[in-house]
RNA sequence: CGGGGCGUGGCGCAGCCUGGUAGCGCGUCUGGUUUGGGACCAGAAGGCCGGAGGUUCGAAUCCUCUCGCCCCGACCA
């Protein structure tokens, strides 16, 4: 090499700087942890259970709680990601707030007694009463009244994606109900209930983004409060038929109820004209009014200097639960079928003989095409049986999947695959199917 | 918590009724042959049968207790 001394350096800094930025954006399968199983774990019953463990995704720990291998924590990190976007765009402010909680704050709002069983509780050392949060009204109320005290302020909105536990009485369905899992749950506080519902409206149009970005197909529902108090709630639930809650929805207009909610007597719409689904509820939104800040004692003050209530909502998404309800609503015989803003990674390259030269030579093109469009890939290198590997990628489920061999080779030749709809294309190397290509443009 | 089921190499299971010192498929490792929808041959590794106690000459198997997991019910993102 003949490039000056100070150039290579750079040079090579300059690779292993693209190297670190890829990392975990893609990878080679040889090197990837990712254990898959040929046939359904025995302790799983849905299908999102069984498939989020055959295709190496997660690992029961113990009842309800799991290990996130890295193929499932990258869509994890997806789920999160919109979520922490949209929530940004909404104005919400992310913290983070502790799991353990000291009991004090629980007594203040009667929870302490009221919650139950779910409620993790601990003595430590200096016999001080601790809990594992489940929610966080009382430690968010608490942040809130010892550094807010003027309606100038407000209105406020922070959040946080955080583990939470339930010690639920029967954890079930993997990652449908754990015991421990992961939460976006943020909180708005407000000067009067006017401006409180304008931040609860500003919360459920987020929601709206959030779930059509998640290409979910899902409904918005009218709810029950249920012991988290308060008197206006939406649920947001992803349709599909292994959903636990039952709902009714005009399929001519907006209104869609949780049964729970329903009361024939009072709807607006006719009872032959509603449609049941079955829902999984992902997520929550509730206007609180004042029940936490009340007991808790939390005042501002307002313009004419006087000491006034605050009135808050909260909104709870949960994320873990999310992957499972979009594998329940994405699969098919063969496996997941990810949509492509939740595929961990965009293209599955299924090299069919990696020791063979023009394999090589076109896996390098392909990746490089791949590369070039802001597309992620995970290269199946290994040196398996070819119909191990279409079967390991129908599993895993990333949308697109391309495949190079020997035979297609010989004319210039790679397949694509659309997962979805099983449609084959063959291609130049090098070159993308179109809608392949546009899709990262219509995602930004 | 009430009702039901199950714990046997990494995974899925058989063996248990009728006690005699653990087996099958998949996976893993070595070598070779293969290579477009879960290959083949030859070797090999890997299990105190969830745990404790008891019965017995002898327990995966019978008895008692215990722990864990799954399913059905009341609760929830």
């Amino acid at each position: 090499m003949n490039m000056p001394r100070k150039m290579a350096s750079w040079h090579c800094f300059q690779k292993s700087l693209v190297r670190a930025t890829n990392r975990g954006k893609s990878m080679k399968f040889s090197q990837l942890f990712l254990p898959v199983l040929k046939e359904d774990p025995a302790e799983a019953q849905v299908v999102s259970h069984k498939l989020l463990v055959r295709a190496g995704m997660i690992r029961q720990v113990t009842s309800g709680v799991y290990n996130w291998l890295p193929f499932g924590l990258q869509v994890l990190r997806k789920v999160e990601n919109i979520v922490r976007e949209e929530m940004n765009r909404a104005g919400a402010q992310e913290v983070l707030m502790p799991m353990v909680q000291p009991a004090e704050l629980w007594q203040e709002t009667g929870r302490w007694q009221k919650y139950g069983a779910e409620l993790l509780r601990f003595t430590d050392r200096h016999e001080h009463e601790s809990c594992l949060g489940p929610t966080h009204e009382e430690i968010v109320t608490d942040l809130f009244r010892r550094n807010v005290y003027s309606y100038k302020q407000l209105p406020l909105n922070v959040y946080q994606i955080q583990t939470k536990f339930r010690d639920e009485i029967r954890p079930r369905f993997g990652l449908m109900r754990g015991r421990e899992f992961m939460m976006k749950d943020a909180y708005s506080f407000d000067e009067n209930k006017k401006s409180a519902l304008e931040s609860y409206a500003t919360m459920r149009d987020a929601y709206h983004r959030i779930f059509k970005r998640l290409e979910l197909d899902y409904r918005m529902v009218l709810a029950d409060s249920g012991s988290i108090g308060g008197d206006h709630s939406n649920e947001f639930h992803v349709l599909a038929a292994t959903g636990e809650d039952d709902l009714l929805f005009d399929p001519n207009g907006d209104y869609a109820v949780n049964v729970e909610k329903h009361d024939a007597e009072n709807c607006p719409v006719a009872e032959d004209q509603l449609e049941k689904a079955k829902g999984i509820e992902v997520g929550h939104i509730f206007y609180l009014g004042t029940v936490y800040t009340d007991p808790m004692e939390v005042k501002i003050q307002g313009q004419e200097g006087n000491l006034q209530p605050v009135h808050m909502g909260c909104y709870g998404i949960g994320v873990s639960r999310i992957v499972a309800a979009a594998i329940e609503q994405n699969h098919d015989e063969h496996g997941i079928i990810w949509p492509m803003a939740l595929a961990p990674y965009h293209v599955g390259i299924i090299d069919l003989r990696p020791d063979d030269e023009a394999c090589k030579q076109a896996a390098e093109k392909t990746i490089a095409a791949l590369s070039e469009k802001g597309l992620t890939y995970a290269h199946d290198d290994r040196a398996e049986k070819p119909g191990a590997k279409f079967a390991t990628m129908d599993l895993i489920g990333l949308p697109w999947q391309c495949t190079l061999g020997p035979r297609e080779l010989a004319d210039g030749l790679v397949e694509w695959k659309n997962r979805r709809t099983g449609e084959r294309t063959k291609l130049a190397v090098g070159e993308l199917p179109a809608e392949l290509s546009n899709a990262m443009a219509v995602a930004a």
